[in-house]
DNA sequence: ATATCTTCAGCAATCGATTGCGGTGACGAT
DNA sequence: ATCGTCACCGCAATCGATTGCTGAAGATAT
């Protein structure tokens, strides 16, 4: 019959009971005889019945089920987030419905809709790119349901966040490449709505200053991609102002701005340093290997589910709402070795 | 009130009509007037009112959710996967469940358990390399769930299938490299207790036959990671058994083997050739750029849910189970030049 | 003015699981 | 013989949304 899962009600039809003594047989309840509870198990066994959750769902107004939002899960660093997620989902018995916004608004809010439609009892996000409209996750917090961001955030919306020290894992990376005794240090960064996108700025901004480095117009350019880097490297060769050493935003970045420079004949580290963002499995095969700042995926996964489930857990009791830092730690390889 | 969701009969309240007259308002039934039908969908609008999937699923007696049991997310093969099961669903009005098995039997079967209890559609599962009893999966079988597989299948289980051409496609690198005017080509396989294992062995195999060369079992070794590559590069040398090519089960694997043999000095591919598997996108940022084979993994996602999609929608019709072979493509890069 | 028809809403059942309350039998006590 | 007390189980409502059927008005026809 039906779908073929065999439901309370077809084991009562079958034992001549109601249903709600196969239920209360089922969990042990008092009321029921030994007896009783005893063949009503032994047919549950024998027909493989399972609960439908749904149901449960519906009767206890929870559904044991969380939402992740993410922009492109072909991202390592995206991909070990998801790792962590699932694991601490999955031990404290948490399904994971999962969303890809593709770094579009509209699918970003999309898949808020839906989630909310299948009535999750939170949601972790990592903003697209392109959204700068942040009414869709407003509503999530006004419906009450949590919401926990992680990597990228979105201002002004009330609600934990798990990110990197963007700021000063930037300054870092960029003082570490000044450090090596670069002068003309060049910045690819990523689009400034996001606001990693201007951490990483700032961070690099601060770098400067603190190493007594003028900021260069010409040597900062908005590029995110293996693409767009290598089209900036080309643009910068051709006008003149070939840098020192760049800085990307992420290593893909960096590694197109890399390869660009190779191409080119320009060595590396030679006459440029490069650096990157978010240690990427990449960074250990390029030649030279990409020194990178390591985020720490996994671990911004677990600790976004944890503070996920933890507000989830509270019920109605609010408390302030709280914003984790999992530290980026500097990985120094070749890419970025003294001339 | 409760978890802020508006309800019907919330609004079925607060307007002073029935409930049933709500519904049939929102979805335009004839039987109501016109005038109230645009006093309950102002209402609607106002109050942000969003229909409780899990309750019209539990009438309707479908969930709109389909799971998905991966082995590791973290492997850019299976996230590209991901990523077209994604889009495929998001595009059909289905959702997501997804589920790690981290490679874990144990794991496996209890994600199959918790998508059955959440009524899921249908089932995409590539197997984990631990599971040898595949009873879990009969079981999804025997409910008369959908059952795809994808990549990793498992044997003797009715179901739909989405592979790749392994030893073809292993067969034709081979043949690559010996086009190059390779002769003594080593294969560092994965272990041979995974089908495609075995399958890519003998794709190597049967490409030294038809270039008429000679199996030298010095030249096989089992190694499929970074590190094990490493190592037996640097047993070959020592043993002085250096290949001229190389075709490794992975691209981690060639990566390793390149890289040690780089640093050793040797050339590739001046002296040695190499050529890796199921592309990913390591294989562009390598120097030298890494020739390997293109396993289309986003189309084998589409592909998969596709067919998993469309057997649900077959309701009871039984149709023959397709085995579907997403074809893999040799991508030259330079690793594997003429020397 | 009565009969018939049309229009529009509500009642109640349904999906699967759960639970408060009520009811039925057996048994012992008075 | 009647009442009280358990042990045990069923009825019905609930969660949210949907739908067949029923029914109450008003409109039209005769």
């Amino acid at each position: 019959m039906h779908s073929g899962h065999v439901t309370i009600k077809d084991m009562a039809r079958i034992l001549g009971v109601a249903p709600s003594t196969v239920s209360r047989a089922l969990q042990g309840h008092p009321d029921i005889s030994a007896e009783t509870r005893r063949v009503v198990r032994e047919l549950a066994e024998k027909m493989k019945y399972q609960p439908n959750i749904v149901a449960q769902g519906l009767k206890f107004r929870r559904s044991n089920t969380i939402g992740v939002i993410i922009p492109e899960i072909v991202h390592y660093f995206f991909s070990q987030v998801i790792s962590g997620i699932e694991d601490v989902a999955y031990n404290a018995g948490y399904t994971v419905i999962f969303c890809q916004s593709n770094e579009k608004y509209d699918r970003e809010a999309g898949n808020v809709k839906a989630l909310m439609a299948h009535r999750v009892e939170g949601i972790l996000v990592s903003v697209s790119k392109e959204t700068s409209d942040f009414q869709h996750l407003r509503d999530v917090r006004e419906n009450g349901i949590p919401l926990v961001f992680f990597d990228r955030v979105a201002p002004g919306i009330p609600a934990d966040q798990v990110v990197t020290n963007d700021r000063e894992a930037a300054c870092m990376a960029t003082l570490h490449l000044a450090g090596q005794g670069r002068k003309k240090i060049a910045h690819f960064a990523a689009p400034q709505n996001l606001l990693i996108g201007r951490e990483r700025r700032q961070g690099y901004l601060e770098a400067l200053a603190r190493a007594g480095l003028p900021f260069d117009p010409t040597l900062y350019t908005e590029a995110d991609s293996f693409e767009k880097a290598q089209r900036e490297v080309h643009r910068l060769i051709a006008e003149g102002h070939l840098p020192d050493a760049i800085f990307g935003t992420n290593d893909l970045t960096a590694i197109g701005a890399m390869k660009a420079l190779i191409s080119a004949g320009i060595s590396v580290p030679g006459r440029v340093a490069v650096a990157g963002f978010s240690d990427s499995r990449f960074a250990e095969v390029t030649e030279p290997t990409l020194t990178s700042v390591d985020q720490h995926g996994f671990e911004m996964g677990t600790l976004a589910t944890q503070l996920l489930l933890k507000r989830i857990h509270a019920e109605e009791k609010e408390y302030p709402f709280e914003t984790r830092i999992v530290k980026a730690d500097l990985v120094i390889r070749n890419s970025s070795m003294a001339p």
